[in-house]
DNA sequence: TTGCTCCTCACGTCACGTGAGGTGGC
DNA sequence: TTGCTCCTCACGTCACGTGAGGTGGC
């Protein structure tokens, strides 16, 4: 029966001397002799289990469990108890780590279209992001508020010219002026911009950002902060008002 | 301007008190005042940059990094490389993951499908994992000498048929008898099986292997180390022939 | 004065890597 | 004797967590 040394059995299984010694003192693997020099020699059961302790810990299993595994007197009642816990784990860690991709993809874009870049450039992507929900959930309701008036708009128009039927378009009329107007100010209530020049999150009055140029997601305004006059991100305000996103 | 205590600053950014505390220790966020007390005083900005810390923290980059980018006189040259780098990292311990993930499942797999569970049992699955893909090869390996003479065989019969050629037939005849025997005693030096009792890796000899009750993957055999008799698992031989696979 | 919060060591985590300084075995 | 391998400390990694023992501030 030949007997390996520590870097023998550490080539065979493609571990360093290092990880060998480290199995020994942490009694995961014993070598079944030692030399009359205080060497480790180890015997093709050592190699066989050696392997075995590899092929685990390359799924991921911490070292700790490997131990109790094979320290087991009935390891088949442990193994696939286990199995599904690691199983679960990397899901979560695959999931964890798609998430944070998601959000870095999501920060390059912010951040190309973001023309001068500062470190505060990122506070305010971060915080454009995570207020992407609440600002989703406001449009949508915004949608939502205005989809009945649209279906009475359309309807009264087609009652009248097909059925000469004029008076739902006058209830369509008294309905939308009020709507209009409560729709206008509660838009601008829930809504917020940040500053590109000093980062700051304002509200601006009614009177200034009601008329003035806008995207999707950007409106031009001065900033009561620093004065800076250009396009602002519009994000959701926060609930208790004006605030800095901090 | 306000300012915030150690725990106040924690609290506005979901971390603990011993976190701030370690980033002032470690210089990425260091209290912009102190008290006489020698207590931490840190002030908005300050709460804007452990808002940005945390941002990029939870996109996995290494502290180290963050401390960098922010310490950067031009963070725009980093900022894109870094993410570009932390992007194929994450890419890279995904991909790892659902690597392990497969292997798991396999493993999980053929634990099931075999009966009695020892340690042992995981080194078994374990060499078998491995060898697939050389097993694999080398039945597609036969198949692919196999194909011509099926093709030949049915051209043969259908031409013997159809238009009356026989001589085709006794061409498919003369090749057939020593390829065949050629064929089974290629497989054979090729295949080893592993015991599913002491398990090591044998080669049965030619006559025993030939004609014993088999499946896809497994054969009845007699073990000639332990003398066990049933079905072992076929994997395909070390090239250097009979070998434990340790 | 009493809670509560904060302070600084200092050790623990996880699976080894990396020297340092000394020795066994061919 | 000369390389090569192996040995045992012992510290370093990474981002904090967890007490211990002491103090500031309302």
């Amino acid at each position: 029966m030949s007997k390996y040394t520590t870097g023998e059995i550490a080539k065979l299984c493609n571990v360093t001397v290092r990880t060998v010694q480290y199995y020994d003192t942490r009694g995961i693997l014993v070598p079944s002799e030692l030399s009359e020099g205080g060497r480790r020699l180890y015997s093709e059961d050592d190699v066989k289990r050696l392997k075995i302790i590899c092929f685990l810990r390359d799924l991921g299993l911490p070292i700790d469990s490997i131990s109790q595994l094979l320290s087991e007197e009935d390891p088949g009642s442990v193994i696939s108890l286990l199995l599904d816990q690691q199983e679960a784990v990397l899901k979560k860690e695959i999931g964890e780590r798609e998430g944070q991709l998601a959000k870095l993809t999501e920060l390059k874009d912010g951040l190309k279209s973001c023309g001068e870049f500062s470190v505060e450039s990122i506070g305010d992507m971060a915080y454009v992001m995570t207020n992407r929900k609440k600002l989703r959930d406001l449009r949508i309701f915004m949608l939502a508020t205005a989809l009945p008036l649209f279906i009475l708009q359309w309807t009264s128009i087609i009652l009248w010219i097909t059925k000469g039927v004029w008076w739902l378009f006058l209830v369509w009329v008294a309905v939308m002026v009020p709507y209009a107007i409560w729709s206008i100010r509660w838009y601008f209530r829930k809504m917020a911009y940040i500053c590109p020049q000093c980062h700051e999150v304002f509200q601006p009055t009614l009177r200034n950002s009601a008329f003035t140029v806008h995207t999707y997601a950007t409106r031009k305004l001065t900033c009561p902060h620093c004065g800076h006059h250009g396009f602002c991100v519009e994000i959701a305000a926060e609930d208790e008002g004006v605030k800095a996103h901090a």
